[in-house]
DNA sequence: TACAGACTTTACCGATCGGTACAGACAAAA
DNA sequence: TTTTGTCTGTACCGATCGGTAAAGTCTGTA
């Protein structure tokens, strides 16, 4: 095995980068070769199937990412306030106070849902359960929770979509500070136990 | 002056339908000609500015839907509560309860937000001050009126990443119900008179 | 019937696209 | 030193991109 100086793992987020500023179909091989320093061969040897496998490993990426950071906490953190407002520390210092756009939510608004069709439902379904079973945890009834984690989700992509069109990054702080402190009110209005 | 069997305005719409499914850049001429069933030629004779014209007259084809049908009732309807209602069934028909794609939106999230900055924001913008307008006049605080608004618009932006992104436009149908629940609450707290 | 202008058809342009092939560079193992 | 396998640079492929040019068709007017 021979020692590796840039590794997969090292592209990935670069390509996430430039498929979040020109989306899949306009990130072209030349522009990704450029910021990875990577030549064609290179990349190839590391995706051989091609820009589509390399867009398949920045969503792998990103899901592992929001896993581990954002929806285990809320699933199984023994303080699901605390994890409801970690949440919204990790997501706004994730997305840059809405400079950075969610690249799973510009795919899903093009062509390429279709072929990533699975992952970028299950990295939203998984969200929204996630934040539910911390509500729920919280003292929320199932059904609030439920409707509750639905709207922060759309509240955060929402502001997201909005903060760029207005290029007013402060549209997303008061998003994102309304929907914290509404989610803190009705877990303040919840049963205290669990 | 000859006989116009197709005209400019009548291909408008079907670019808007181009340009929704496969985004600016995925737009290929071929494609568009396909679609609208004219050659280069013609489009070239219609759009001498190619595309990009292409697209700005379909942005200013929304504008001014949105313009005469949502945001103009908005700001000078007699009653801007029932104007309120009006937007809510506008825009739920509008966008087929999520499965239709918001243009501007999917602008904002691309590369192609930077040429079209200004329309893009304008969009916006209107939109949020209409609202607004109507809520303040049906007695909302100014600050609650513009809160409200902006947070409306937001969950609509939401509201069809999520429906896209799920495949389910219940998630629209809900996002858009409760909002219009909330603004009624918020309008019903409201001193009556103007 | 003849002309004019609106519209279309067709061929073509250079550039760039994603992807392939392959020879060579390089380092670890033998 | 030789071998082996990983990684890279480069040349090349056919297809398609947006856009241009110009000849040809149609139609209303005079």
């Amino acid at each position: 095995m021979a020692k590796i100086v840039v590794e997969r793992a090292d592209v990935i987020p670069v390509l996430a980068e430039v498929f979040r500023e020109y989306g899949f179909e306009g990130a072209s091989l030349s522009t990704i070769g450029e910021r990875t320093g990577l030549g064609k061969g290179s990349l190839y040897h590391f995706f051989p199937g091609g820009k589509e496998e390399m867009a398949a490993a920045v969503l792998h990426d990103i899901d592992h990412w929001f896993e581990t950071q954002v929806y285990r906490p809320l699933r199984e953190s023994d303080d699901p306030r605390s994890a409801v407002d970690g949440m919204v520390r990790a997501v706004t210092d994730y997305f840059q106070s809405g400079k950075r756009i969610c690249l799973v939510g510009a795919f899903a608004l093009d062509t390429v849902r279709d072929r990533f069709a699975t992952a970028v439902s299950r990295y939203f379904a998984a969200w929204r359960a996630a934040l539910a079973s911390a509500l729920e945890r919280a003292g929320c009834a199932p059904d609030l929770a439920r409707s509750l984690a639905e709207e922060t989700v759309i509240a955060i992509q929402g502001a997201l979509v909005l903060a760029r069109a207005l290029d007013d990054t402060t549209v997303f702080s008061r998003s994102i500070e309304s929907t914290r402190a509404r989610l803190a009110a009705a877990m303040d209005r919840a049963p205290p136990a669990r």
